[in-house]
Parts: C-alpha cells; structure tokens; sequence
DNA sequence: CACCGTTAGTAACGCGCGTTATTAAAGTGC
DNA sequence: GCACTTTAATAACGCGCGTTACTAACGGTG
C-alpha cells in the first residue's frame, strides 16, 4: 500500500507539533521526565498514523553499533549434504541473539580466508563482534591486529590463548572414541578422513592426535588402509570401496565424521560383511541418523547445539560490556556406544 | 594492535594534504577525470598507513542502501537434527550474494511471524532486500504492506501471483512418490506426517493434497496408521512403533521427510519385519543419507540449492534494477528410485 | 589583453537519527 | 514582587561518508 515514500522523524514531529528530538526521547527513553504523557501520547498517535519506522542504518550511526554480530564460518564450497554441525550451531547462536534483539550475518569465508579481512569487518563497524572458528593459532587473529579485548568469540578444538573462546574438545572425544576400538584389541584400523585436511586447523590436529594416539599404542596406519572422503557420505561410501579393494581389511574402520561412517558402514554391508562381526565402523559427530543405523553407529556426538549457545553469549557480554569478565568455557563430546563396534574379527 | 582509535576519511584526507571530497572520490570512483595520478597515489598512501577501513555504516546512510539481502526463515525451535534444506539453501544463496558482493542476515522468525515486521525490516533500511518462504498466502504479505514492485522473493510450493517467487513443487514431487506405490497396488497407507502441520502452510497444503490424491483413488487414511513426528529420525521411529502397535499393518509407510523415513525404517527392521518384503517405505526431502539406507530409501530430491541459488538472484537482479524483468522459476523435485519400495505385502 | 576552456580541487549539503546543552515558561517560597 | 527551582521542550552538534555545485588557477587563442 502506497505510503511508501519514506517517513522520517522530521515528519512525525511535524504531526505531532513536536520537534525532533522530543519524538526521539519519546521513542527511546523509557521514561523521560520533562515530558508530559499528554506529549508522549501524541508522539506515538502521531508515529502509529504515519507509520513511522526509524531507519536503522541511521540509528547505527548515531548510537555507534550496528546491533549486529557475524557468524564467520570457513568451509570450503561443499554441497548437497546433511548438516547437523551448521543447523545446530546456527539455532544455539540465535537463541542468544534473539534474546538480546540482536541480529546475525552469517559470513561462509574461505578456506583461504584472511583474519585481516575479519578485522577490517569489525574496524568497519559493519558488525559489533565475530564468532569465529578453525583458526590455527590465535597468532594469526593477533597478526591481522585482533586485541584480546577485542569483540571476537573463537570456536576451537583448544585452548586459545588470550582470547575468548569456546573450546570444544574434540581431541578429547576423538581419544575416546578411539580408545573405544583400541580397547578391544583391534590392531589394524581403517580410517577415512577428510580430503581438504590441510585447508582446516581443526581437521589436522584431529589427523596429527590420531596418530599419536596410534602410536602411543604401538600402531601404524597402513596406507592401504586409509581413503579420504570430502565429508559426505557418498564419498565415505566409495572411499569404504576403495579401502575393501586390498586384503587384509582392517578390523575396524573409523569414520572422521558420521555421514562418511554411514557411507562406509554400506559399502561394507552391500559386500557382504556383517557389522560387527566381520568389521567394526566408528564415526564422529552426533549425527541424528546415527542412531538409527543398523547396528547403530557408535560415536561421539559434538556439543554443537550448546557451542553455539556458549559462543553467543560470551559475545554478547562483552559486547554490551567491554570489560566483562569470561570464564573459559569447555565442551566435551560425549560417546555415543552403538552396536556397530564389537571385537576384531580374527 | 594499536591504531584502534578510528581512523575517518578526514584524517586521511588531512595526511595526503587533501581535501576529504577527493578522498571520496579516489577511494570510490574508478575512474576520476579531474585527479592527476600523483595525488591519487598519495590519497592511496595515506590510507593504506593510517590503515583507513570505511565506516560501512556511514556509506550505507550515505548511499541509501545496505548492501544486505536478509533470509528470513519460518522455523520453530527444533534442534539436534541434521538439515539438508538449511545447509543445502544456504550455500545456494551465499554463492550469488558473494558474487555480487552483497551479505547474507540470517532471520529465524517463529511460526507465528507476521509479514508486517519483515515490512518494517525492510523499510528500516535494514536490508536491501528480503528472501522468505512458506506464506499461507501472498495476501499476507500485501496486507502487511508489500507491493509485488517490493524487493521481496518468496520461496513457495505454489506459484505465488504477482510477486516475485520461486516456485518449488512440493505437491509434483509428493505425487509422483505417492503415485509411486499406488501404482504398484498399495491400499493400506501409513503415513508419518509432521506434527505442526497447522504452524506451516506448506505443509498444511501437501497434507491436504496427499488426501486428495488418496481420496482419487478411492483411499482413505485408517488414523491408527497415521502417527505424526517433528521432523526428527527419532521422531520417525517412535511414531512407527507407534503405527506397528496396530494390525492390520499397512502395506507402506510414507514418511514425509527422509528422517522420518529412516527412522521408520529402522523401526519395521527391529520389530523383525522386511523392507520391502513386508513393508514399504517411501520418503521426501533427498537426505544424503537416504541413498544409504539398506535397502535405499525411494524419496524425490527436492533442489534445495537450485532453490537458493534462484532466490537469490531473482532478488539481487531486482535490487540492482528495480524495473527488472523477471522469470517465473519452478523447480521440480525429483523422484529417487530405491529399493524400500516393493508390491505390496499380500 | 580579453576571452574561454581545462585542470584540480573543495565547500557545502544531505543521509536520518541520538544526545547534550540551552532556553523559555511556569511554578514555588518568602 | 523577587529570586529560585522545576517543567517542557528545542537548537544545535555529531555520527562518517557520498555527491553536487562551485571556485580558482592555469594555459592557450585570436
């Protein structure tokens, strides 16, 4: 309908036979005391008949925050796929910012991404602070001229000095779901990580702590049996095919994330092998269908739901409070015991 | 480090021994008849030494526009789940807006949004333009003050008049899976429908069709093979414990999305019974996962990423030129053929 | 020398609103 | 009736930048 043409304060001051300032210390101000609720009423009759709606780039200017936050989100362009980590991180963040009218951006960067770029984001004022993840180091934030005081929440599988961050602790779900295998004595393990390892601080140091983890048991992956996948579970599927091509198998396969493992589990079923009994699959994530496979795919499930919920508080408080104290906060995944791991076959 | 303090076109301005107009103009114009090259350079030099960042709110107000497009999703408060449609949507849309250098605001409105606080968004000058979806009606959206002339792009199941849309056939697509069993001679129809169905158009309307269709065949649904799920795989399985508790069972199981499917087919393979042997199952969505399922899940693949990537560029052809042409887009979801779906049990 | 086009650059306004400092009028106490 | 406080409201500035219209100096031309 018509009106379109924009109304500014100017007008409703105009119809209210106001100035300006007193229809924005009506507006904005809770209570004011030098004005009378006859001239509050007339304010708001006057708003409501021109439907007035403040312009917000506006308000930003002249308040000095945008009243927004970024999700920065480094992935590489994958599609088609099943998400649990971006549906449940992205709910977790906005139950948050909901609740202090804030409003999201949601940045997918590259794997290429510049934390000067971020920087520059936030130098710009285009957003009053940054959830961030998968960064190698804090050096890097730092180098590109990130202040620990400054307005940036880092998602990570560690400890990050200095800065605010959630830390969740996926080495130490990773160790746990590999000692569930290891557990049992099984001794040549298959494992089907992800292709772009070296694009992802978090994917190598979950690659390097595999290792060690295996070799603190006296293990070495034998090539044959290790076939990367690009995350989704077809590719977890045929790079199970690839891996069942030379014999021995292993007697275990561990999936770097569940959708691969799902993948990898149907490969091996369509062979003919029986899970567990002839092979076990472990995966990684909390997928919801993991759950529901048959046997049921043990795993960790990944806190992501309540990563997101942390990260966004954290950046909220300081973001209304700049000196805010933080407590670090730690996330732990949790194993998930599925039938899908037994004991080596022999 | 340091330099926090914000550096303005003025200071650099004052540093390259200029005025802050032929700032502007270096820093925005690509071409600028009336600046010699020298002074060009220098204006460069001061800023890159101040380390000079626009303030993008400043341009903004100045330019009358946000450079934003906004996705506003109707979504209730569901978590812990992994969503093709959200990951799959988003890439699509993230890929144009990148290409035009536009940013993505991420809106989860409730079932209960109303069109008239996207209206005010977009009048605020929040966002240029805004992507939304599953609107009852485009009356909605009139009376609350849209115009089809509006930057507005509506996601629908139907072809929406007079505004811009992309028209994903939902009801195409569930037809054809469901005259995929009809065909083949199943009556007695269980179907694991969502539980808000009243809080979503969409899916109040495929709902109402898939009645339809069944009442065209002479089909009523029996109640006690209907148990409805939110969306959930575990949802899906405990509504099909919920059918199976009844007998006569019925001959197949429309699920309608995949997770519900695959959790009703986990559920039928537990209590001992056959897919497709003793029970069909048929699902809706093009979960990755779907294909995975033993025996692979028959579903249609709705084009989720299409749908996002035509949304988006629809809307950013429409900011860019107002008096745009524009397309009708449909998007057909496509039948997956898998072996859950067999002649129906005798 | 008067005229004029060109070059190089800037002053000034506008974007729409928040906020502080100030004014004008009305009320109070003695 | 005067000094003083309270009430009611506004003028004016600032936020940082884009853009238009205008100026001043310069160099050529007849």
């Amino acid at each position: 309908m018509g009106n379109n043409s924009k109304v500014t304060s100017f007008d409703v001051a105009e119809r209210a036979g106001v100035s300006r300032t007193t229809v924005s210390l009506v507006l904005n101000k809770g209570e004011t005391p030098n004005i009378p609720d006859e001239t509050r009423q007339r304010v708001f009759q006057a708003a409501r008949e021109l439907n007035y709606v403040p312009n917000v780039t506006a308000q930003r200017l002249a308040r000095g925050r945008s009243g927004t936050i970024a999700l920065a989100i480094r992935r590489p362009t994958v599609r088609r796929f099943s998400d649990p980590y971006l549906a449940n991180t992205l709910s977790g963040i906005t139950d948050v910012t909901r609740t202090f009218s804030y409003r999201l951006a949601l940045e997918m960067i590259g794997d290429d991404a510049n934390a000067g770029e971020l920087h520059d984001w936030l130098r710009s004022g285009a957003v009053d602070g940054i959830i961030t993840e998968d960064w190698a180091s804090a050096d890097d934030l730092a180098a590109a001229g990130f202040s620990p005081d400054d307005p940036i929440v880092i998602i990570s599988d560690r400890p990050v000095a200095r800065f605010r961050h959630v830390h969740v602790d996926l080495l130490y779900g990773q160790r746990a779901i590999v000692s569930s295998f290891l557990d049992r004595g099984h001794r040549r393990i298959g494992c089907i990580p992800y292709a772009q390892i070296d694009t992802s601080a978090s994917l190598a140091r979950r690659w390097a702590d595999l290792h060690k983890q295996l070799d603190e048991a006296g293990i070495a992956l034998d090539p044959k049996h290790v076939a990367a996948g690009d995350r989704s579970a077809e590719s977890g599927y045929e790079a199970m095919l690839r891996i069942l091509r030379n014999k021995p198998h292993p007697t275990v396969v561990f999936g770097m994330n569940d959708a691969m493992a799902l993948g990898a589990m149907r490969a091996i079923t369509e062979r003919g092998l029986k899970i567990p009994q002839d092979m076990s699959v472990v995966g990684f994530d909390g997928h919801e269908l993991a759950a529901l496979s048959s046997p049921a795919l043990q795993t960790v499930r990944a806190p992501w739901l309540e990563m997101g919920r942390a990260a966004a508080t954290m950046l909220m408080t300081r973001v209304q409070d700049p000196g805010a104290h933080y407590d670090d906060h730690r996330l732990l995944p949790e194993l998930t015991v599925g039938g899908s791991l037994g004991d080596p076959a022999v």
